[in-house]
DNA sequence: GTGGGGCCTGACACCGGTGTGAGGTTCAAG
DNA sequence: CTTGAACCTCACACCGGTGTCAGGCCCCAC
């Protein structure tokens, strides 16, 4: 399929289908034209990609990680070593990190507003 | 006292004290040199700062939200109105959606390690 | 008055995924 | 063949707090 019909079964831009490619996530191809030219497997692996974005991987990380997962399912595509296992898990623990901050960032602003919002009101 | 005995005392350098001086967070005097000016208190109010921009508010929210807190200890310099505790509120609310997210993504996470740590180990 | 450390302004880089636009080519339907 | 939509590449901008450099001025102790 094209760019433009895979932008719109994936809600993700062209702009940003093109820079997964540039990225080395999908290797579509071409027509004689030069015009991109997706396998239908192209829809389920960029919702894939969007997945490991959410999740805040980088690029580069999704790029030695997506050769290792099946498209339709996410499943393993082959066993994963030692070492992708360990980069996963440290992925994992930032996230968890980045939950352990934004917890103290909403105790601080729990004190915050139960402070300011004692007074009659002068302040803007 | 002047930016370098400032950028000591609270561990943030030069370059963002100037920056939020930019930003309309701190006014200090200035010397007929030009050189700036702190009062004991930015000492304070650079820490404040800090905890806000740990909280994840911008330098835009910061600047409407401290001229209604003391320097010292933050409490409330006059009440807030409805307005400014509602947009605290409203910062809480994003703080929570992200920690949510970030739950969404560390499951993400967890499901790609589960499938990726079973095979005999080929995919690098 | 002079040396040297501290301070000044201004500017560019970074990160990384995305928006946007220019200017040109391809494709498919009429 | 023509036309118009879809597509191509290339390039710049954004966000926002911070690092860093260049070139020059201030301040204080000597």
């Amino acid at each position: 399929m094209r760019i433009g019909e895979l932008a719109r079964r994936t809600g993700v831009s062209e702009r940003s289908l093109r820079y997964y490619e540039e990225q080395g996530l999908l290797a579509p191809a071409r027509t004689a034209g030069g015009h991109r030219d997706y396998p239908g497997a192209a829809v389920d692996r960029v919702l894939r990609i969007q997945e490991l974005y959410a999740a805040g991987l980088g690029s580069r990380r999704i790029a030695g990680l997506l050769p290792c997962m099946r498209d339709d399912d996410g499943g393993p595509s082959a066993g994963a070593t030692a070492r992708l296992t360990e980069t996963l898990r440290a992925e994992r623990d930032r996230i968890d990190r980045s939950i352990r901050d934004l917890h103290v960032s909403r105790d601080v602003l729990d004190g915050v507003i139960d402070a300011a919002s004692g007074g009659p009101g002068d302040c803007p």
